[in-house]
DNA sequence: TCCGATTGCAACCATATGGTTGCTTGGACT
DNA sequence: AGTCCAAGCAACCATATGGTTGCAATCGGA
């Protein structure tokens, strides 16, 4: 059986969790979701003007942001790309940390339990 | 005005909350985490003999995560050093998360709103 | 047609990261 | 005293990561 349900290519709720981690582990990755949040959508050069660090090294953490499902990359007119977010992923990494916290609260209590017998 | 309120060394929220997404980004670091979900307390060298890597390997694993402040060393007999769970932060991580996720889609919304203006 | 602006691609660099081996320290037990 | 086992420390290694510069391709407009 396969691991998980729902759409037949889902990635797993842990591997969309360990991509959500990986990306907000970055301070400049957080600093390019809170300017799209704060401006909306944006394309790399606008992002660029408003952050510190170069346009490729934007481009780069965008690409990385896109395969975590974070933003979405529409291409429009003039060959422009833009970025839009996609607060999806965060829920699934919200409920695997909830699941991940309850579970250990468990196994402690269980722990306490063994210990009284 | 203090970015944080509570205890006066609080590192703040998103200081936490990093480091909580730093710690679980990596696929070893959760693998010590599960193993001390399943089986309690244990020592560097008892999770090495279930884990596929080097004691060392662990050990610097647990310095990173006693540093985020998910386990936490306590000192026992015959110099042996126990880890224990903490889910406190991990709580943290998952506020952060949440109100991440809606700051987002407030802005969203805003946006659209102001598209219709 | 030429120019400016924007995207994509590639090479490169410095540092961080995850992991190993090897050695020392320090008890506890015989 | 000698031995065994667990912990700490240090050096080292390979690769990943975040960032840069530079260049080619592509589009819209003067």
């Amino acid at each position: 059986m396969p691991p998980e349900s729902g759409t037949p290519s889902a990635p797993g709720v842990e591997a969309v969790a360990e991509q959500v981690f990986v990306a907000l582990a970055d301070p400049s990755r957080r600093n390019i979701l809170a300017a799209l949040a704060a401006g909306g959508p944006a394309t790399a050069t606008d992002l660029a003007n408003r952050l510190p660090i170069t346009r490729q090294a934007i481009a780069k953490h965008l690409t990385l942001l896109s395969e975590a499902g974070l933003v979405t990359a529409e291409h429009g007119e003039r060959r422009r790309v833009r970025f839009r977010l996609q607060s999806a992923p965060m829920q699934v990494a919200q409920q695997f940390l909830a699941a991940m916290a309850r579970d250990w609260d468990t196994n402690l209590d269980a722990l306490r339990n063994h210990l009284d017998s």
